[in-house]
DNA sequence: TAGCCTCGCGTGATTTTATAACATCACGTT
DNA sequence: AACGTGATGTTATAAAATCACGCGAGGCTA
Protein backbone atom coordinates (compact mmCIF):
# COMPACT_ATOMS: atom_id res chain seq x y z
CA UNK A 1 0.00 0.00 0.00
CA UNK A 2 2.90 2.14 -0.75
CA UNK A 3 0.86 5.43 -2.40
CA UNK A 4 -1.91 4.89 0.51
CA UNK A 5 0.66 5.12 3.58
CA UNK A 6 2.52 7.50 2.16
CA UNK A 7 -0.34 9.70 2.71
CA UNK A 8 -0.21 8.83 6.36
CA UNK A 9 2.63 10.59 7.25
CA UNK A 10 0.61 13.73 6.65
CA UNK A 11 -1.98 14.88 9.41
CA UNK A 12 -2.46 18.65 8.69
CA UNK A 13 -3.45 20.63 6.34
CA UNK A 14 -2.30 23.96 4.55
CA UNK A 15 -5.69 25.33 5.80
CA UNK A 16 -4.81 24.05 9.83
CA UNK A 17 -1.72 24.81 11.87
CA UNK A 18 -1.71 28.05 12.97
CA UNK A 19 -4.29 28.32 15.76
CA UNK A 20 -4.57 25.38 17.20
CA UNK A 21 -7.89 24.53 14.85
CA UNK A 22 -10.46 22.59 17.52
CA UNK A 23 -11.00 19.59 14.69
CA UNK A 24 -13.46 17.85 17.45
CA UNK A 25 -15.42 20.59 16.52
CA UNK A 26 -15.43 20.98 13.52
CA UNK A 27 -16.01 17.54 12.68
CA UNK A 28 -18.71 17.53 14.58
CA UNK A 29 -20.44 20.25 13.14
CA UNK A 30 -20.03 18.45 9.34
CA UNK A 31 -21.36 15.45 11.01
CA UNK A 32 -24.00 17.60 12.14
CA UNK A 33 -24.63 19.10 8.54
CA UNK A 34 -24.44 16.15 6.96
CA UNK A 35 -27.07 14.67 9.17
CA UNK A 36 -29.37 17.39 8.94
CA UNK A 37 -29.02 16.87 5.44
CA UNK A 38 -29.82 13.40 5.27
CA UNK A 39 -33.38 14.08 7.31
CA UNK A 40 -34.21 16.92 4.62
CA UNK A 41 -33.33 14.05 1.91
CA UNK A 42 -34.54 11.55 3.00
CA UNK A 43 -31.79 9.79 3.08
CA UNK A 44 -30.74 6.83 5.61
CA UNK A 45 -27.38 8.43 7.72
CA UNK A 46 -26.60 5.05 9.20
CA UNK A 47 -23.81 4.24 11.59
CA UNK A 48 -21.63 2.44 9.09
CA UNK A 49 -21.74 5.89 6.51
CA UNK A 50 -21.54 8.15 9.62
CA UNK A 51 -18.68 6.67 10.79
CA UNK A 52 -17.12 6.12 7.38
CA UNK A 53 -17.65 9.73 7.31
CA UNK A 54 -16.55 10.70 10.69
CA UNK A 55 -13.10 8.86 9.91
CA UNK A 56 -12.54 11.13 6.72
CA UNK A 57 -13.10 14.29 8.65
CA UNK A 58 -11.15 13.17 11.19
CA UNK A 59 -7.98 12.19 9.50
CA UNK A 60 -8.37 15.36 7.54
CA UNK A 61 -6.96 13.71 4.42
CA UNK A 62 -7.10 11.33 1.27
CA UNK A 63 -7.72 7.56 2.59
CA UNK A 64 -7.77 4.54 0.71
CA UNK A 65 -10.83 2.12 0.71
CA UNK A 66 -8.75 -1.05 2.79
CA UNK A 67 -7.68 1.95 5.38
CA UNK A 68 -11.13 2.99 5.70
CA UNK A 69 -12.39 -0.38 6.05
CA UNK A 70 -9.45 -0.88 8.87
CA UNK A 71 -10.87 1.39 10.55
CA UNK A 72 -14.66 0.48 10.17
CA UNK A 73 -13.81 -3.27 10.83
CA UNK A 74 -11.78 -1.77 14.03
CA UNK A 75 -14.87 0.34 14.96
CA UNK A 76 -17.06 -2.85 15.07
CA UNK A 77 -18.51 -2.86 11.84
CA UNK A 78 -17.94 -5.49 9.30
CA UNK A 79 -14.55 -6.46 8.14
CA UNK A 80 -14.76 -6.87 4.42
CA UNK A 81 -14.30 -4.97 1.35
CA UNK A 82 -18.14 -3.81 0.22
CA UNK A 83 -18.56 -2.85 3.72
CA UNK A 84 -16.34 0.10 3.01
CA UNK A 85 -16.94 0.86 -0.31
CA UNK A 86 -20.80 1.00 0.47
CA UNK A 87 -20.64 3.60 2.93
CA UNK A 88 -17.99 5.43 0.19
CA UNK A 89 -20.57 5.09 -2.63
CA UNK A 90 -23.39 6.71 -0.61
CA UNK A 91 -20.82 9.82 0.72
CA UNK A 92 -19.78 10.31 -2.59
CA UNK A 93 -22.88 10.38 -4.37
CA UNK A 94 -24.44 12.51 -1.72
CA UNK A 95 -21.82 15.01 -2.28
CA UNK A 96 -20.11 14.26 1.88
CA UNK A 97 -16.86 13.04 -0.18
CA UNK A 98 -14.77 13.09 -3.08
CA UNK A 99 -12.65 10.32 -5.17
CA UNK A 100 -9.51 11.39 -5.82
CA UNK A 101 -8.97 9.93 -9.07
CA UNK A 102 -4.92 9.85 -9.07
CA UNK A 103 -4.57 8.57 -5.38
CA UNK A 104 -7.54 5.97 -5.74
CA UNK A 105 -8.73 7.61 -2.24
CA UNK A 106 -11.12 9.40 -0.58
CA UNK A 107 -11.85 12.85 1.25
CA UNK A 108 -14.03 14.30 3.07
CA UNK A 109 -15.53 17.34 0.88
CA UNK A 110 -13.83 21.14 1.70
CA UNK A 111 -17.02 22.60 0.82
CA UNK A 112 -20.20 20.95 1.97
CA UNK A 113 -23.25 22.07 0.71
CA UNK A 114 -21.75 24.44 -1.99
CA UNK A 115 -22.95 22.43 -5.23
CA UNK A 116 -19.18 22.32 -6.72
CA UNK A 117 -17.26 20.44 -9.24
CA UNK A 118 -14.20 19.67 -6.53
CA UNK A 119 -10.87 20.18 -7.87
CA UNK A 120 -7.94 18.88 -6.04
CA UNK A 121 -4.24 20.42 -5.61
CA UNK A 122 -2.30 17.06 -5.11
CA UNK A 123 1.76 17.55 -3.80
CA UNK A 124 3.91 14.34 -4.64
CA UNK A 125 6.10 15.23 -1.42
CA UNK A 126 3.65 14.82 1.04
CA UNK A 127 1.09 13.94 -0.88
CA UNK A 128 -1.48 16.52 1.29
CA UNK A 129 -4.28 16.82 -0.75
CA UNK A 130 -6.56 20.26 -0.70
CA UNK A 131 -9.79 20.82 -2.61
CA UNK A 132 -10.20 23.99 -4.30
CA UNK A 133 -13.88 24.63 -6.42
CA UNK A 134 -14.01 24.74 -9.81
CA UNK A 135 -17.72 25.41 -11.81
CA UNK A 136 -17.86 22.87 -14.44
CA UNK A 137 -17.30 22.84 -17.99
CA UNK A 138 -14.83 25.40 -18.18
CA UNK A 139 -11.98 27.04 -19.83
CA UNK A 140 -10.94 25.01 -22.52
CA UNK A 141 -12.46 21.64 -22.38
CA UNK A 142 -15.52 23.62 -22.09
CA UNK A 143 -15.18 25.39 -25.31
CA UNK A 144 -13.97 22.43 -27.14
CA UNK A 145 -17.06 20.21 -25.35
CA UNK A 146 -19.47 22.66 -26.95
CA UNK A 147 -17.87 22.70 -29.91
CA UNK A 148 -18.05 18.96 -30.53
CA UNK A 149 -21.22 18.58 -28.99
CA UNK A 150 -20.39 17.18 -25.98
CA UNK A 151 -23.05 17.40 -23.12
CA UNK A 152 -19.87 17.38 -19.24
CA UNK A 153 -21.95 16.32 -16.62
CA UNK A 154 -19.28 16.17 -14.46
CA UNK A 155 -15.91 17.01 -14.43
CA UNK A 156 -12.69 15.36 -12.68
CA UNK A 157 -9.65 18.20 -11.74
CA UNK A 158 -6.55 17.38 -10.12
CA UNK A 159 -3.34 19.32 -10.20
CA UNK A 160 -0.15 17.61 -9.36
CA UNK A 161 3.17 19.34 -7.70
CA UNK A 162 4.27 20.54 -5.48
CA UNK A 163 3.01 22.65 -2.08
CA UNK A 164 3.97 25.98 -0.36
CA UNK A 165 5.78 23.92 2.44
CA UNK A 166 7.37 20.97 0.47
CA UNK A 167 9.24 23.99 -1.96
CA UNK A 168 10.57 25.97 1.43
CA UNK A 169 11.68 22.91 3.09
CA UNK A 170 13.15 21.79 -0.24
CA UNK A 171 14.93 25.35 -0.79
CA UNK A 172 16.32 25.83 2.78
CA UNK B 1 -13.25 -6.36 -16.89
CA UNK B 2 -16.69 -4.54 -17.08
CA UNK B 3 -15.55 -1.23 -17.59
CA UNK B 4 -12.62 -2.13 -20.09
CA UNK B 5 -15.11 -3.92 -22.24
CA UNK B 6 -17.52 -1.41 -22.11
CA UNK B 7 -15.35 0.51 -24.55
CA UNK B 8 -14.55 -2.41 -27.02
CA UNK B 9 -17.88 -1.79 -28.55
CA UNK B 10 -16.64 1.28 -29.76
CA UNK B 11 -13.99 1.81 -32.58
CA UNK B 12 -14.79 4.70 -34.04
CA UNK B 13 -14.42 8.25 -32.44
CA UNK B 14 -15.95 11.53 -32.86
CA UNK B 15 -13.54 12.75 -35.15
CA UNK B 16 -13.47 9.84 -37.89
CA UNK B 17 -16.43 8.74 -39.71
CA UNK B 18 -16.84 10.91 -42.45
CA UNK B 19 -14.75 10.21 -45.30
CA UNK B 20 -13.33 6.58 -45.51
CA UNK B 21 -10.41 8.03 -43.03
CA UNK B 22 -6.99 5.40 -44.33
CA UNK B 23 -6.40 4.55 -40.51
CA UNK B 24 -3.60 2.08 -41.38
CA UNK B 25 -1.43 5.51 -42.78
CA UNK B 26 -2.21 7.59 -40.06
CA UNK B 27 -0.84 4.63 -37.33
CA UNK B 28 2.34 4.33 -39.82
CA UNK B 29 2.75 8.15 -39.42
CA UNK B 30 2.57 8.56 -36.15
CA UNK B 31 4.84 5.79 -35.55
CA UNK B 32 7.56 7.08 -37.49
CA UNK B 33 6.90 10.46 -35.55
CA UNK B 34 7.61 8.84 -32.52
CA UNK B 35 10.39 6.84 -34.16
CA UNK B 36 12.06 9.79 -35.28
CA UNK B 37 11.56 11.56 -31.31
CA UNK B 38 13.16 8.74 -29.99
CA UNK B 39 15.96 8.79 -32.19
CA UNK B 40 16.54 12.64 -31.77
CA UNK B 41 15.80 11.98 -27.91
CA UNK B 42 17.98 8.99 -27.59
CA UNK B 43 15.56 6.94 -27.01
CA UNK B 44 15.33 2.86 -27.57
CA UNK B 45 12.03 2.75 -29.44
CA UNK B 46 11.77 -1.20 -28.99
CA UNK B 47 9.81 -3.75 -30.65
CA UNK B 48 7.40 -3.73 -27.66
CA UNK B 49 7.11 -0.19 -27.07
CA UNK B 50 6.33 -0.20 -30.86
CA UNK B 51 3.84 -2.67 -30.64
CA UNK B 52 2.44 -1.22 -27.87
CA UNK B 53 1.98 2.23 -29.23
CA UNK B 54 0.88 0.15 -32.77
CA UNK B 55 -1.85 -1.18 -30.38
CA UNK B 56 -3.07 1.93 -29.20
CA UNK B 57 -3.26 3.96 -32.23
CA UNK B 58 -5.47 1.44 -34.37
CA UNK B 59 -7.70 0.78 -31.70
CA UNK B 60 -8.18 4.54 -31.33
CA UNK B 61 -9.63 4.04 -27.52
CA UNK B 62 -8.56 4.08 -24.38
CA UNK B 63 -7.26 0.59 -23.33
CA UNK B 64 -6.93 -1.39 -19.87
CA UNK B 65 -2.91 -2.45 -19.29
CA UNK B 66 -4.85 -5.92 -19.54
CA UNK B 67 -6.50 -5.48 -23.01
CA UNK B 68 -2.71 -4.44 -24.09
CA UNK B 69 -0.73 -7.21 -22.85
CA UNK B 70 -3.33 -10.12 -24.13
CA UNK B 71 -2.85 -8.24 -27.38
CA UNK B 72 1.17 -7.75 -27.31
CA UNK B 73 1.32 -11.64 -26.12
CA UNK B 74 -0.85 -12.41 -28.69
CA UNK B 75 1.69 -10.98 -31.06
CA UNK B 76 4.51 -13.01 -29.18
CA UNK B 77 5.49 -10.55 -26.38
CA UNK B 78 5.58 -12.00 -22.85
CA UNK B 79 2.35 -12.77 -21.31
CA UNK B 80 2.99 -10.75 -17.56
CA UNK B 81 1.65 -7.43 -16.48
CA UNK B 82 5.16 -5.88 -16.07
CA UNK B 83 5.57 -6.42 -19.46
CA UNK B 84 2.65 -4.12 -20.35
CA UNK B 85 3.20 -1.81 -17.87
CA UNK B 86 6.86 -1.22 -18.59
CA UNK B 87 5.79 -0.13 -22.19
CA UNK B 88 3.20 1.99 -21.16
CA UNK B 89 5.46 3.70 -18.40
CA UNK B 90 7.81 4.34 -21.48
CA UNK B 91 5.26 6.07 -23.75
CA UNK B 92 3.00 7.65 -21.08
CA UNK B 93 7.09 9.29 -19.92
CA UNK B 94 7.50 10.30 -23.46
CA UNK B 95 4.46 11.81 -24.36
CA UNK B 96 3.40 9.03 -26.95
CA UNK B 97 0.45 7.96 -24.84
CA UNK B 98 -1.43 9.07 -21.85
CA UNK B 99 -3.64 7.50 -18.93
CA UNK B 100 -7.26 8.05 -18.25
CA UNK B 101 -7.51 8.21 -14.89
CA UNK B 102 -11.32 7.67 -14.77
CA UNK B 103 -11.10 4.40 -16.67
CA UNK B 104 -7.92 3.31 -15.46
CA UNK B 105 -6.84 3.38 -19.40
CA UNK B 106 -4.42 4.37 -21.56
CA UNK B 107 -4.86 5.89 -24.90
CA UNK B 108 -2.53 6.91 -27.76
CA UNK B 109 -1.65 10.91 -27.79
CA UNK B 110 -3.80 12.54 -30.75
CA UNK B 111 -1.70 15.39 -30.65
CA UNK B 112 2.13 14.12 -30.63
CA UNK B 113 4.28 17.17 -30.45
CA UNK B 114 2.57 19.72 -28.87
CA UNK B 115 3.95 20.04 -25.25
CA UNK B 116 0.72 19.62 -23.92
CA UNK B 117 -1.47 18.89 -20.95
CA UNK B 118 -4.45 16.92 -21.92
CA UNK B 119 -8.00 17.37 -20.97
CA UNK B 120 -10.19 14.22 -21.92
CA UNK B 121 -14.04 13.86 -22.64
CA UNK B 122 -15.47 10.48 -21.50
CA UNK B 123 -18.84 9.63 -23.49
CA UNK B 124 -20.75 7.78 -20.37
CA UNK B 125 -22.66 5.75 -22.66
CA UNK B 126 -20.28 4.68 -25.63
CA UNK B 127 -17.04 5.47 -23.56
CA UNK B 128 -15.20 7.01 -26.21
CA UNK B 129 -12.70 9.20 -24.72
CA UNK B 130 -11.51 12.37 -27.14
CA UNK B 131 -8.36 14.42 -25.96
CA UNK B 132 -8.35 18.02 -26.19
CA UNK B 133 -6.03 20.71 -25.53
CA UNK B 134 -5.39 22.77 -22.34
CA UNK B 135 -2.65 24.72 -20.88
CA UNK B 136 -1.58 23.39 -17.54
CA UNK B 137 -2.44 25.32 -14.61
CA UNK B 138 -5.79 27.37 -15.84
CA UNK B 139 -8.78 28.76 -14.79
CA UNK B 140 -9.75 29.24 -11.12
CA UNK B 141 -7.96 25.79 -9.96
CA UNK B 142 -4.59 27.65 -11.16
CA UNK B 143 -5.75 30.79 -9.20
CA UNK B 144 -6.61 29.13 -6.58
CA UNK B 145 -2.91 27.36 -6.57
CA UNK B 146 -1.42 30.79 -6.65
CA UNK B 147 -3.06 32.17 -3.48
CA UNK B 148 -1.72 29.37 -1.78
CA UNK B 149 1.76 28.82 -3.25
CA UNK B 150 1.02 25.47 -4.84
CA UNK B 151 3.24 24.88 -7.89
CA UNK B 152 1.47 23.21 -10.27
CA UNK B 153 3.34 20.25 -12.47
CA UNK B 154 1.05 18.33 -14.13
CA UNK B 155 -2.59 18.82 -14.55
CA UNK B 156 -5.37 15.96 -14.89
CA UNK B 157 -8.29 17.33 -16.49
CA UNK B 158 -11.33 14.94 -17.36
CA UNK B 159 -14.75 15.73 -17.63
CA UNK B 160 -17.64 12.71 -18.27
CA UNK B 161 -20.61 13.09 -19.68
CA UNK B 162 -22.74 12.14 -22.84
CA UNK B 163 -21.18 12.85 -26.42
CA UNK B 164 -23.05 14.01 -29.71
CA UNK B 165 -23.85 10.94 -31.43
CA UNK B 166 -25.22 9.23 -28.20
CA UNK B 167 -27.25 12.31 -27.62
CA UNK B 168 -29.10 12.19 -31.22
CA UNK B 169 -29.63 8.59 -30.19
CA UNK B 170 -31.20 9.22 -27.14
CA UNK B 171 -33.28 12.08 -28.07
CA UNK B 172 -34.09 9.60 -31.02
C1' DT C 1 38.27 -9.23 -27.79
C1' DA C 2 37.42 -9.82 -22.96
C1' DG C 3 35.40 -7.81 -19.01
C1' DC C 4 32.07 -4.93 -17.27
C1' DC C 5 28.00 -2.04 -16.90
C1' DT C 6 23.44 -0.61 -17.95
C1' DC C 7 19.09 -1.28 -19.57
C1' DG C 8 15.27 -3.81 -21.40
C1' DC C 9 12.78 -8.01 -21.23
C1' DG C 10 10.66 -12.36 -19.35
C1' DT C 11 8.73 -14.78 -15.45
C1' DG C 12 6.70 -16.02 -10.93
C1' DA C 13 4.65 -14.24 -7.03
C1' DT C 14 2.26 -10.87 -4.48
C1' DT C 15 -0.10 -6.63 -3.29
C1' DT C 16 -3.69 -3.29 -3.86
C1' DT C 17 -8.16 -1.90 -5.46
C1' DA C 18 -12.85 -3.11 -6.55
C1' DT C 19 -17.11 -5.99 -7.51
C1' DA C 20 -20.22 -10.06 -7.73
C1' DA C 21 -23.32 -12.94 -5.47
C1' DC C 22 -25.98 -14.36 -1.83
C1' DA C 23 -28.04 -14.64 3.03
C1' DT C 24 -29.81 -12.03 6.77
C1' DC C 25 -31.77 -8.37 9.29
C1' DA C 26 -34.23 -3.91 10.32
C1' DC C 27 -37.80 -1.00 9.05
C1' DG C 28 -42.17 0.66 7.30
C1' DT C 29 -46.51 -0.65 5.01
C1' DT C 30 -50.50 -3.15 4.58
C1' DA D 1 -48.47 -11.15 10.87
C1' DA D 2 -47.09 -10.94 5.79
C1' DC D 3 -44.63 -8.32 2.65
C1' DG D 4 -41.33 -5.28 0.18
C1' DT D 5 -37.38 -2.48 0.32
C1' DG D 6 -32.98 -1.30 1.41
C1' DA D 7 -28.84 -1.77 4.53
C1' DT D 8 -25.49 -4.96 6.32
C1' DG D 9 -22.50 -8.94 6.61
C1' DT D 10 -19.89 -12.72 4.43
C1' DT D 11 -17.52 -15.56 0.90
C1' DA D 12 -15.40 -15.41 -3.25
C1' DT D 13 -13.40 -13.47 -7.20
C1' DA D 14 -12.02 -10.03 -10.55
C1' DA D 15 -9.20 -6.21 -12.06
C1' DA D 16 -5.22 -3.19 -11.66
C1' DA D 17 -0.53 -2.63 -10.33
C1' DT D 18 3.98 -3.74 -8.33
C1' DC D 19 7.99 -6.52 -6.45
C1' DA D 20 11.87 -9.35 -7.08
C1' DC D 21 14.84 -12.16 -9.63
C1' DG D 22 17.54 -13.69 -13.62
C1' DC D 23 18.87 -13.53 -18.39
C1' DG D 24 20.65 -11.41 -22.38
C1' DA D 25 21.66 -7.71 -25.81
C1' DG D 26 24.38 -3.37 -26.45
C1' DG D 27 27.60 -0.16 -25.39
C1' DC D 28 32.00 1.06 -22.96
C1' DT D 29 36.59 0.62 -21.40
C1' DA D 30 40.76 -1.52 -21.24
Amino acid sequence: MARANKAIKNTSSVNVGFEAHDHTACVQTALQAAEAHCVAKGLRFTPVRRRTLEILLQEHRALGAYDLLKSLSASGFGSQPPVAYRAIDFLVKNGFAHKVEKLNAFIACSHPGASHSPAFMICRTCDVVVEGMSGPARGMIGKAANEVGFKIEKSIIEVEGICGSCAEQASA
